[in-house]
Parts: C-alpha cells; sequence; structure tokens
DNA sequence: AGTAACTGACACTATGCAGTGTCAAATGTA
DNA sequence: TACATTTGACACTGCATAGTGTCAGTTACT
C-alpha cells in the first residue's frame, strides 16, 4: 500500500553520519560498551546471573544495541572471554620481553605479571579463571582450542632445553597442562579468598614449584 | 467450622508404617534417590540447567518430596557435592592404605585411583572438579573449607620429612594447593576432551610434577 | 522546510521455573 | 468396615527474563 519509493529513482538524504561519526564507528563504539559491561558484569556476578537487560543498562544502552552485535548472551560471553584473554596474554608477553634469553627470570616476571593482572582486574580474572571453565555451550570449545595451541607453545618452547633422555611428549605436554593448572587454581583461591595472601608469596610457591619441574626435567640453569 | 477432633482424645489409627516401612526410613529413601539424581543431573547438564522438576521425574518422585528434603536447589547441590567428594576422599584413602611407609607408591597409588575415578563415575567428578568452582552462593563456603581443611592435612603430612632449611609454612601451603590444582586442572581438560588420553600418561606426567617438588623441598627418597 | 535515517524508552509476548495448593487413590490400623 | 495417613498427579500463582515490536523525538542531509 504505502509506496515509499516514488516513480522517480530513490533519494539519499542521509549520508549515515550522526553525531559526526560514521555508522560503523558508531556501531563499534557501541559493542565495545556492551563488551566492557559484559566483562564486569558477568566478572562479578557471574554469567548466570547476568541479564541482557543488565549489560545494557550498565552500558547505557538498550536491548535493541545488544542484539545489534550479539545474537544472544552466550555470544557476548564468548567475546568478552576473547577480549580479557588477548589482554593478559599480551601483559603477560610485554614485561616478559626483557628476559628472552635467562628463562629463570623469564618464569619469575611472567608469574608476577599473571597474579598482579588478577589482583588488579578481579572481573577479568574471574571471566577468564572461574566462569569460563564453567560454562558449557560453545565457550567449551573456544577455550579448549585456544588453550590447547597455549600448551603446544609451552611445549616447544621448552622442548629445546631438554636432554635426550628426557620424557616423550605426551608426557612433556601433561606437565606444561599441569603447570597451568597450578596457576590458574592458584588465582582462583586467591580471588575467593579476596586476595589477603601477599602476592610474594604466591609467586615464590609457584617459581618453587616451576623450579622442581625444571630440575625434574634436567633443563640446564634449573638443575643443582 | 468442621471440628476433626471429636470429644474423647485422638484416636490413633495409624503408626506411620507404609510399604512396610517406618516413616524415617521411607524418607532418607526418598533423600537418597533425590541426592543420586541431583548428582547425576547436576554432572551432567551443570548446575544452571537442572530444574528442581528434572531431578523430581529422575528420581521418580514430585516435587512435595524435593522440599520435604531440601529447601532449595542450592541445598541439594551442596549435599550432593558433599556425597560425592566423600566417595571420592574414601576411595583414595583405601587405595592408598597398603603403602602407608612408602610414601612414593603411596602418591603414586593415590594419583592413579583418582584418575581412576575420574573415568569411573564421570557426573561426580564433574560436580566436584567444575560445577563446584563455579557456583557461587554458599556452596563457596562449604568448599573453601573442607578445601581448606585438606590443605593443612597435606602440610601436616609433609613437614616432617622435611631438612630444617625448607621453606616456611605459607609458601608450603601455596605448594600444596598448587599440587591440587595440578590434579583438579588435569581431570578438568581429561573430561572435557572425553577421557582420549591414557591413564598412564596422566599419572606419569603428575608424578613427574609430583617428584620434582620433592626434590625440590629436599624430602629424603625423592631426592636423586 | 521537508524528508530519511537514527535513537531511546518502553510495551508486549512467550517461556521456563520455583514454590504452594488441591484432590483422589492407595495403604495401613482399629 | 470406618477412618487416618501417605502418596502421586497435577493445577495454579508469581516472577524473571529473552526476544520482538512500536513510536515519538532527534540528527543530518537537500
Amino acid at each position: 500500500m504505502k509506496s515509499r519509493q516514488s516513480g522517480t529513482a530513490i533519494t539519499r538524504q542521509h549520508s549515515g553520519k550522526y553525531a559526526g561519526k560514521a555508522a560503523s564507528t558508531r556501531q563499534a563504539e557501541r559493542r565495545q560498551k556492551l563488551l566492557t559491561a559484559g566483562i564486569k558484569l558477568i566478572g562479578r556476578e557471574g554469567y548466570a546471573s547476568t541479564s541482557i537487560d543488565a549489560v545494557c543498562s550498565e552500558a547505557g544502552l538498550t536491548k535493541r544495541y545488544f542484539y545489534e552485535s550479539f545474537t544472544n548472551s552466550e555470544e557476548l560471553l564468548i567475546e568478552s572471554y576473547r577480549a580479557a584473554t588477548r589482554e593478559l596474554m599480551n601483559s603477560i608477553l610485554e614485561v616478559a620481553a626483557p628476559y628472552r634469553n635467562d628463562s629463570r627470570k623469564l618464569v619469575r616476571a611472567g608469574l608476577h605479571q599473571v597474579f598482579t593482572f588478577v589482583q588488579k582486574h578481579p572481573d577479568k580474572a574471574r571471566l577468564i579463571m572461574i566462569e569460563a571453565m564453567s560454562v558449557r555451550s560453545q565457550l567449551g570449545r573456544v577455550y579448549g582450542k585456544s588453550y590447547g595451541e597455549f600448551v603446544d607453545l609451552l611445549v616447544a618452547f621448552t622442548k629445546p632445553f631438554l636432554p635426550d633422555d628426557g620424557p616423550g611428549d605426551a608426557i612433556l605436554a601433561v606437565m606444561a597442562r599441569g603447570a597451568t593448572g597450578v596457576i590458574i587454581h592458584l588465582c582462583q583461591g586467591w580471588i575467593a579468598t579476596d586476595f589477603k595472601q601477599p602476592i610474594e608469596e604466591l609467586v615464590n610457591g609457584t617459581e618453587r614449584i616451576f623450579g622442581g619441574m625444571g630440575r625434574e626435567l634436567g633443563i640446564p640453569g634449573w638443575a643443582d
């Protein structure tokens, strides 16, 4: 009935700009706001008790814009997880960079940074280390994949230092995963007890565990 | 209006027995059924997606009896967790008993039993190692308490074997928690990948990590 | 000024679930 | 047989939330 197009060609009367910004820019800004809100709320209250309405409210937007960027709350969870993980990883790489050729210092700097990050960004840490593990669904695969790659990297990095009679790849991978477990588990406990324990104790304890693994594997510089 | 008590004293016409069993017995049986169903469903589908109706259906009972034994679903979760944990602990103690005076064999037997249990009872394992960690709420305190006691025990058990120049209690506690993290984390990954990895590889890898810790601490029998 | 795209507030529908209530049939006791 | 208790099936209410729709007001372009 209501023909919006007259006989002539469609006359463009609006370029898409708004508030001085292109449509795509505004869209990206909204997405980022939602992501930030998602990380904060999911990390603070948990995924299960974070509603889409709450995220929108926190972001200062309405549901309409949520569904513009995500199809459902699970997708927000996955993207929030990705963003937080990337941030943690980058911060580790940054502090570790100066110690490329001193593996002991490298490990210590890396460990210290993990705990520092967790203390500084508890919401992100909870999201990475707690919520991600629990939620079934799509995230399980995302998590498993990025995690597997990380372990492979760790093994590849360690392997050149091993003596010939070292353990096989399978055992090595188990040890790498175990090492990751140490860190994640300690962070979980630390978060749960409101960071009461001094960070140095955590770093020292973890370092000794890693030191033991280095010894056990006969890595030069770690043996006695 | 409707006076059920006549002028005389209330006449007892029913003892409470039913199906040949006392009321308390039947009640306990129902509770057990619900607990079993809860462990199965929470472990399989996750706490968030397990409804009370589903638990009742699985148990072959109706909601009425759910609220007879538990005030809400969280209480079922806590009790399910308690029951599953107790079972795991007992099974470990059982297989470890013969090796009281050979700590290396004891550790190996214990580790082997943990992984065996996980493989044999994936639902219980998921409940203990995944759901319990993720669910906020009351369970957090229950978990934290029983867990803290376990770590204290581990430290107390290890301490007599340490040389005088060993680390302080705080560091030791961190290491004990880290060791627990190794196991839990490896189990989580194993469950998530459907037990593809051979159990022996897991045991061997974990054993080497523990071996490294023993060395690092200078425990006799673990050093080289 | 007039038109089109954009924005925000909010109404609306549908769904799933917790927790409570009702009732008739089954089981036991006197 | 008469009556009390126990049981199971299910109806009912209330609430939170996902996802969609409406509409008036705002901003930009011609």
